[in-house]
RNA sequence: GCCGAUGUAGCUCAGCUGAUAGAGCAGUCCCUUCGUAAGGGAAAGGUCGUGGGUUUGAAUCCCUCCAUCGGCUCCA
């Protein structure tokens, strides 16, 4: 397997010199040409260029067909060795491979490896395919603006992303699963289930759930609050609007404070900030009174809006908002009790990804110890909770990976990373090991000699944002919602307007058994009225007519399946009931 | 915020190189009273994202701003 993929980085690697190669035939003669880095990624390659002109959509047809051009020509890569100074000589025209030369000897490097294929040569550590015939199924995908070596003071390039796989076949499936996501993504489902909606006026970033997204949003939070009650979790309620005051007791202040949205008082003159984020707050309900170690671990949760002013670039659908909220919950406790605290939140959080059908794994997430200036708390403070984190992961025999440079600034963390039905990773809920935040408030409990102790803070999210969750889940289920979560759970049909009244007094007793229920009294056909439910992807679909207005059995039409089945109203209804209570997905 | 693209009816889109807009679906009304993915008809619906400019004349060309999309950067 891991050759496998090596051969096939090998060959996308090759593929974007090629790309570059083609791009130098097509567009060198009128102007500026400068070449970046053209490095293989998850799924492909790309490489970065700087260019006389903006590249458009039809270049990308273009450099396609003159890289064909250039693979069939059965062109060899041939490795060299020079040294440094003969590369700054042979790139002395190429200003940001003289970069790279002046990086690589930095790194104490003498000599350089470059790659030759046709009259184009690149400096490149390798590895590079024997000859373009190995490159048998490409696609350049898209133009994009890329900082160079990915830094936002740095001028931005153009880079062309591609991809190239071993087989046609395999190009086809790619291109397949995205074209699938495409169909999927929430923004387009979203617009056509009529779950959500943004208005200029109301501003970007800042949703608006109509009935049904709604539902689809309070089954989410609701799901969450039952499972954080079951290991003690209460919820609270907090303000939306905070003095500034108390953002920068918690650090929040100095780190995100170009990123929160002020508010002020006329009155004082006092400056306030739209909370980013719960924990603030919590520690102060935390503070009200004096707490002896008995009364700990202390759990609470909270499903507020939080308000974030996120570049207008970064605003994507439900994915990212300027307004979400988190299912987000704060406990309080004593150093012995963090390892049970964790287990107990890693539970519920298993519990919670096995309803909703999604693989998961974990990944630890540490600081960077080149940049400690970007994180608060002490060295010897970090590195015991780091431990701690592991030592829980390991004593639970959890699978985990570890990534430097991905805690919070307060403290490590375990984040849980699902992959949605088209295998996609999301990184969800997470939960945080902080010792900083307790001592800034200057928390404080009396533990069992009497004496005035420190508590350490966990912070937690099950789903993490029920927003964004509903954007993964809507992707994961396309939009064909499992029963519990469906807005409507059943459509009733009746044949003609004649069977309204009917259906009007059937929709009742469901709505009595709380079941989501609409009558499409719609003075349609039948045909017109299924293809309707079907495409708002209801569950369940009952047509009633004659037949069912004298017999107490129902004739039920199952979301995506034509067969109907004939089932009796009240085992119908049963089942439903039963399928909501134990969010399962089927009859 | 940065690089690039886009913005026409509720939705999806057409409108070539300048002469004040068109379709399908949805919605409304009428007919039809219907059995599992679109029954028929009619009328209605848009100062072409915003503000400016060029021009005898702008949806169309130029600029500003706003929003969205593809990325980059960021994500407590």
């Amino acid at each position: 397997m891991e050759k496998e993929n090596n051969k096939l980085n090998t060959i996308r690697h090759s593929t974007s010199h090629i790309m570059a190669y083609a791009v130098k035939n097509l567009l060198a003669k009128d102007g500026k040409v400068l070449f970046g880095i053209g490095p293989t990624i998850k799924d492909g390659f790309y490489y970065d260029f700087d260019l006389h002109r903006p590249l458009v959509p039809l270049d990308l047809l273009k450099i396609e067909k003159e890289m064909k051009k250039l693979i069939s020509k059965n062109l060899e890569f041939k490795r060299e060795e020079i040294t440094v100074t003969e590369a700054r000589k042979k790139f002395s025209e190429q200003p940001y491979k003289l970069e790279l030369i002046g990086d690589l000897e930095k790194e104490g490097e003498k000599k350089v490896s470059i790659y030759t294929c046709g009259d184009f040569t690149d400096l490149c550590a390798g590895l590079h395919i024997k000859s373009t015939k190995e490159i048998k199924a490409f696609k350049l995908l898209k133009i994009a603006g890329a900082y160079w070596k990915g830094y936002e003071k740095n001028l931005q390039l153009q880079r062309i992303y591609g991809t190239a796989f071993e087989t046609q076949e395999e190009l086809d499936a790619y291109s397949e699963r995205l074209k699938m996501a495409e169909e999927r993504d929430h923004r387009k489902l979203g617009k056509e289930l009529d779950l959500f909606v943004f208005s200029d006026l109301v501003g970007p970033g800042m949703p608006l759930y109509t009935f049904r997204g709604s539902i689809v949003r309070d089954e989410i939070i609701q799901y969450s609050n039952q499972l954080q009650k079951k290991i003690g979790y209460e919820t609270v309620h907090t303000p939306n609007v905070n003095k500034a005051e108390l953002f920068k007791i918690s650090g929040h202040y100095d780190k995100y404070k170009d990123d929160m949205l002020e508010v002020r008082s006329h009155y004082t003159n006092e400056k306030y900030y739209l909370k980013p984020m719960n924990c603030p707050q919590h520690t102060q309900i935390y503070a009200s009174h004096t707490r002896s170690y008995r009364e700990l671990p202390i759990r609470i949760a909270d499903f507020a809006n939080l308000y974030r002013d996120e570049k207008p670039g970064e605003l994507s659908g439900l994915s990212r908002l300027r307004c979400f909220s988190q299912d987000d919950g704060h406990c309080f406790c004593r150093e012995d009790q963090i390892e049970r605290e964790f287990a107990a939140v890693l539970g519920i959080i298993k519990e919670a990804l096995v309803t909703y059908g999604m693989d998961y794994w974990v990944r630890l997430s540490l600081r960077d110890k080149k940049k400690k200036q970007s994180y608060i708390g002490d060295d010897k403070v970090w590195e015991k909770s780091e431990k701690i984190l592991e030592s829980i992961l390991k004593n639970n025999k959890l699978e985990y990976k570890k990534a430097e440079g991905e805690a919070a600034f307060y403290g490590p963390k375990m984040d849980i990373m699902v992959k949605d039905a088209l295998g996609r990773e999301w990184q969800i809920s997470t939960i945080q090991l902080d010792f900083s935040m307790p001592a800034r408030f200057g928390l404080k409990y009396v533990d069992d000699k009497g004496k005035e102790k420190t508590p350490v803070m966990i912070h937690r999210a099950i789903v993490g944002s029920p927003e964004r969750f509903m954007s993964i889940l809507i992707e994961h289920y396309a939009g064909a919602f499992p029963v519990w979560l469906a807005p409507v759970q059943v459509q009733i049909i009746p044949v003609g307007s004649t069977f309204v009244e009917h259906s009007n007094k059937l929709a009742n007793e469901f709505k009595e058994a709380k079941i989501r229920v609409y009558v499409d009294d719609l003075n349609e056909t039948v045909g017109y009225k299924i293809r309707k439910a079907e495409k708002q992807k209801v569950p369940y679909m009952l047509v009633i007519g004659e037949k069912e207005a004298k017999s107490d059995d129902l004739n039920v039409r199952i979301r995506g399946e034509k067969d109907v089945k004939t089932i009796s109203r009240l085992k119908f209804i049963k089942e439903i009931e039963k399928q909501i209570k134990n969010r399962s997905d089927r009859i």
